[in-house]
Order: C-alpha cells, then structure tokens, then sequence
DNA sequence: TAGATTGTTAATCGATTAACAATC
DNA sequence: TAGATTGTTAATCGATTAACAATC
C-alpha cells in the first residue's frame, strides 16, 4: 500500500465502483478478478488494482475479490459509515424531488430536516422530513450541529447561506444552484452539481460526434 | 491550430469556460486575458490558451480576449445553436423540476414534448409544454424526430425505453437513472448525471478532508 | 500441485505547465 | 514605439498501462 496524496482521478472512480460491486452483490455475486469488474466497467484490470492499492490490499492472488468485503471496504473509505447528517434548504420542485426520491440512507447521510421560505410548506413532512421555517435555520443548526447542507435555493442567495452555514458549523455542501461556491474556511467541501454542464457537453459530443 | 482529437478533459472544461464568460459577457465585462480568466477559474493560463488553441485561434496579441466574441465562439463550439429539440419523459419530481426551473433555452435546446404515465398529468401544460400519454411516445418521436431525450423515469425502464427510443432516431440522452445506459448504436451519446456519485465524493471528501 | 490473479514496479502515454518568439 | 499577451513548441509532471514475481 503507497501512502500519498490520492489523485482526483481515482477519488473520481471510487463511487462507481461502489456502485458496480453493490450491483453485484445485490446480484448475488461472491468473487470477482479485476479482469472482469474491468470488462464490465470498461476500464482495464490494471487501474482498478493500481486504484485500489491506494488504499489497501483487499484481494487475494489466484482468486480475485470478495465482492461483499470490497463493496464494504469502498463504501468505508467514501466515509458511508461515518454517520453524516444533513438538512436540505429549499424545497421547491428539485428539493421535493430529492426529499422524495433519493435513498439518502443508502449512502450514509440521514436527512435531519429540511427548510423553506414558503409557509404552504412550514411543517408539512415529506416521507418523515419536517419541513421548517427558514428563519429557525440557524438556531437549528447551532443547536443540532448537522455537518452537510444541500442547497436547491435561488442561485442569488447560495453564497451569503453557504457564508453564514460554514459559520454554524456545516462542513460540506451539495450544491444544485449553478453558481460556483467557495469560502476561505479550510475542511469546507463543495459538491456542485452542474446540470447545465453535462447538458452542453451532450450538446457538444451529438454535435461533433 | 492543431486538429487532432480533442481530449474528454477539454470537452469538460468548455461548458465552465462557457459559464464563466457567459457570466462576465452580463457584466459587461468587454474583454480579459487568459491569465485574468485563469486566475478567476482557478487554472493556469497555459491551460485556457492551450485547451482554445485545440479549436482556433480566437485572441490577439497584446489585448487579449473579446468576452462577448469568445463566448459566441465556444457556445458554437458546444453547438449551442444547433437547434436540438428535446422531450422530456417522465414528469415525477425531478422532471417538473426541469420543465419547471431549467433554462433548456438558453443552451440551445428547444422543449417539445413530456411524456408521463399518470392520467392526471396528461394533456396538462407547464411552462407551455404538453404532457403527453407513454403510449403515443413511439408515434410523436416517429413523426416529430426530436434529437434528445431527457430520462426521469424510474431506473428498470430505462434501458429498454432509451433501446426504443434509438431505433426512432434519438441521439443524444440526458439520463437522470442511477443506472448506466449504452447501446451497440454509433453516434448515440449519454450523459449520466449520478447524483450518487457526486454525493458520495462529497462524503469521501468531509470524510478525510 | 498447477492455474489464476494479485500488488507493485517499470514503461508508456497523455495532459499540464513553462517558456518565448511573434505581433497587436 | 513599448508593453502586453497571444499561439505554439518544448519540458515537466502525472496518470494509465504493461509486465511479472509473489502466492493463494
């Protein structure tokens, strides 16, 4: 195991790979070499072996992996262990969406509460979630000190909410506003996410391609 | 200008590029240099100067660059005006939130039609466009050849829908499925958009941040 | 045991950065 | 003109792939 900075590319691969062997485990699937999870996945043996030694030695010579250790040993190192809270800020159409669809828990995050300017919302729940004032959010988050925040608001008022949450304490950001987000405040994360950049990139590949 | 093939890390970096100058073109902001822009992007201005030289040659020695001459070119380049047409189908949380809130407009794509099994969606309109029954998806695409489909569908549809939608000609798929689609087809491009993944590197990130 | 497959080192390939002549 | 900044070539750096000894 070499122990260094570990690339953004490979930090990159990790979520799916977590994502292929839970496909296989959920298939039933005891072992696999890194020559088939690489014909699967469409990369080589080689950069799933190099990316793993980054971390550890979780296979065994003339077998392969276990796929329910390796699915359990990635899902650690993304930290899907580590009891994240969040609370999610804005619950238009994108955050309802979220709130109702995505399976939060699956991947280590349990949804702590959520916020809305709209009082037709203001303590509605949706699947279990209370839905709070937004004039309650710093209180709440002083108090129940949540670690991950997810902004589906307005893209003019995400960065002053960002500046005031690190404040409180939150350390990591899922971002669906389509501004960039920053802050001085080093072990602050941001996860944008981009919708109009895969849409032109798609527009760029069916243009070219 | 070297013509050659233009790697994936240049095509991702165009839509930010895009961004950014969309961004101080509204400012108006008249022109900037590659190491102005650099130093706002957060990359070095080799990197810009390179990755534009891949495509033309788009500045002037001395001055720099037209904000409003080198968004146009770029938005060309990602083939912002090259009229796709698109449908979106399914019209649950995620794909009201798009009609809804997301500017398809402004990145070229026209919004023809949605689709969604619930009766009491159909015949409705959001933002002026038509919710339209599943069962007539085969016959509107036939007839209408629209290039690009958005997917919000539930993820077990959503291979064999996206295999259907190919043979009537559709090109290009904006696929909000947590599965990964692929086809035998050439000239048919997906853009995935795994909101696990961004979230699990977020968790990877606070994790060991 | 023999065959399979790992983890790791070395080789290759590609992407980023630096440097600079050309020139607006 | 002098200063600024490009486009491009060369140098560097990093990531991917190949190869193979170790070993289950």
């Amino acid at each position: 195991m070499k122990k260094q900075k570990i690339s953004d590319a490979v930090i990159h691969r990790l979520p799916r790979y977590y994502r292929y062997l839970d496909d296989l485990y959920n298939k039933g699937v005891v072992r696999i070499s890194s020559s088939s999870l690489g014909d699967k996945m469409d990369i080589t043996a080689s950069q799933i072996r190099q990316d793993l030694s980054c971390f550890g030695e979780f296979g065994q010579q003339g077998y392969g992996y276990n796929v329910a250790e390796l699915r359990a040993e990635i899902g650690h190192i993304l930290g899907i262990d580590n009891g994240h809270r969040l609370i999610i800020i804005g619950v238009g159409h994108l955050g309802h969406a979220l709130l109702q669809n995505f399976d939060f828990e699956k991947v280590g995050f349990q949804v702590d509460s959520a916020f809305d300017v709209s009082p037709a919302l203001v303590d509605t729940q949706i699947r279990g979630v209370t839905i709070r004032p937004m004039d309650q959010l710093a209180e709440y988050v002083a108090r129940y000190q949540p670690n991950v925040a997810v902004l589906t608001v307005p893209q003019n008022v995400a960065q002053p909410l960002a500046d005031q949450l690190i404040d409180l304490g939150i350390r990591g950001f899922w971002n669906f506003t389509n501004v960039e987000l920053s802050t001085e405040v080093p072990g602050v994360f941001f996860e944008d996410v981009h919708f109009v950049d895969t849409l032109l990139t798609l527009s760029y590949r069916i243009s070219r391609g």
